[in-house]
RNA sequence: CCGGAGGUGGCAGAGUGGUUAAAUGCUCCAGACUGUAAAUCUGGCGGGGUAACCCUACGAAGGUUCGAUCCCUUCCCUCCGGA
């Protein structure tokens, strides 16, 4: 049971509430990232002050450090993080493949340099394949090459232990671009794996104060994405869908296939997703949470969120002398006190408030647009404020 | 004025008779980034051509060499000592 109640909808594109122990989320909603108990350069207070209503941490990363039990003895990851908020964890599966599957790549050995900082990043140099079971997932960890496995029920245990308001379902990532044959028995993985998720989750949580969500797989195969959204349904009080890899072009399609596979009551999440124009053809087609690395990272190295619909690069040169604030129609802190000119000045000098004001900018940018465009669902213009949005 | 050191691409700074259009870093230009091993990564960076290739270049002018950024001479300039 989840007290989702969806308020208004125009065409697909709804409205409503996701009701959790540490508040409400209004939706659509986007989640900002925070995969080691902090979204990179921004406090909880900053994240509140933005409008950030609930963050996505990360299983894997915090079973590996600072481990599940410790969290658990400070009371949890809201005690912990110091945020009071809604959070939601990923189920470690992503990291657990796509660490997998870039370590076997071996492009493990990177020297990063910026400026006189030098170091050699602390990868692991070896490849360190992932062995994939039945029963779960052996992997190494990449911050020191120790073993450790991966199972539905181990997912399960740390998200409890975490207590994060919103859960996963541990999933299969391995077949995502192989041939459909190989992509149906992942999806039967994802399901037999997902029941056993769905098992620990009710034998230990019985006040269903964690919502669970499930994942749908499938690739870009039609029927295998219905199938795994049926299931999904059948079994689970939250959807998340998962695998949307790459190609833009996919997405819609996929969302389009899975969303009418769904029942309209249920929470849906695209696990992943949240570039500009994704959440307008998310939230487009039905869908109600996103999360994403994209605001912070890109902020991070530059990238900084102007509207309508573009970017700028505080690299560039010309920016140099530039008195205006990032986007002159941003309401961010950011925006409000400081110039382009200052934020490159700051980026080139390798400051750390650089990360901050630049992450805030973006991250509030995003987040005031999925607000906006709530507004716009409940004015029953959505597409309106979409083409208006998306066209320079 | 005397003694010493040196003048290399936007900057700093390697280099040495041919494989040097010239290491490396920075700047600069462009690109990437979607359940975060990411304050990261990838390309370009004298001019011209799609290209093979051509032209101009290591303070200036001469010289020695098959060949000089690298050796010699003179000049100009800079820096450090001493009057």
């Amino acid at each position: 049971m989840t007290s989702f109640k969806i308020l208004h909808k125009d065409g697909k594109a709804r409205v409503g509430e996701l009701t959790t122990q540490h508040g409400v989320i209004d939706t659509p909603n986007f989640i900002p990232v925070g995969t080691q108990a902090t979204v990179k350069a921004l406090g909880p207070r900053e994240l509140s002050e933005i409008g950030a209503q609930i963050v996505l941490a990360n299983t894997y990363h915090l079973m590996l450090r600072p481990g599940a039990d410790l969290i658990e003895s400070f009371g949890g990851l809201h005690k912990f993080m110091g945020w009071d908020k809604p959070i939601m964890t990923d189920s470690g599966g992503f990291q657990v493949f796509s660490l997998g599957v870039a370590l076997e790549h071996g492009n493990s050995k990177v020297v990063a340099e910026r400026g006189k900082r030098k170091r050699e990043s602390n990868y692991v140099s070896k490849p360190r394949l992932n062995k994939i079971t039945e029963e779960g997932v052996v992997f190494q960890s990449h911050l020191d090459g120790s073993k450790h496995i991966l199972t539905p029920e181990k997912s399960i245990k740390i998200q409890r232990q975490l207590g994060a308001d919103l859960i996963v379902a541990f999933d299969d990532h391995e077949s995502s671009k192989h041939s459909k044959a190989q992509m149906l028995e992942s999806i039967e993985l994802t399901e037999r794996w997902g029941l056993r998720s769905l098992e620990a989750y009710k034998r230990s949580c019985h006040d269903s104060s964690q919502i669970l969500y499930g994942v749908i797989h499938g690739g870009t195969h039609k029927d295998l994405r219905i199938r795994s959204a049926r299931f999904t349904d059948d079994n689970f009080d939250a959807i998340a869908i998962g695998g949307i890899y790459g190609d833009k072009r996919d997405l819609c399609r996929i969302v389009e296939w899975v969303v009418d596979e769904v029942s309209e009551d249920k929470p849906r999440h695209l696990l992943g997703i949240g570039e500009v124009e994704d959440l307008f053809n998310g939230v487009e087609r039905g869908v109600d949470f996103f999360d994403c690395v994209a605001p912070m990272r890109r902020a991070r190295f530059g990238s900084l969120y102007i509207s309508p619909n573009s970017f700028i690069n505080i690299r560039q040169s010309k920016f140099t002398a530039d008195k205006k604030p990032i986007d002159p129609a941003c309401g961010c802190l950011t925006c409000g006190n400081f110039s382009r000119a200052y934020l490159r000045h700051l980026y080139m000098a390798d400051e750390i408030l650089y990360h901050q004001l630049a992450t805030l900018h973006n991250v509030y940018f995003i987040i005031h647009l999925v607000s906006a465009m709530r507004d716009s669902i409940k004015g029953n213009n959505f597409k309106k404020f979409k083409s208006g949005f998306l066209q320079d």
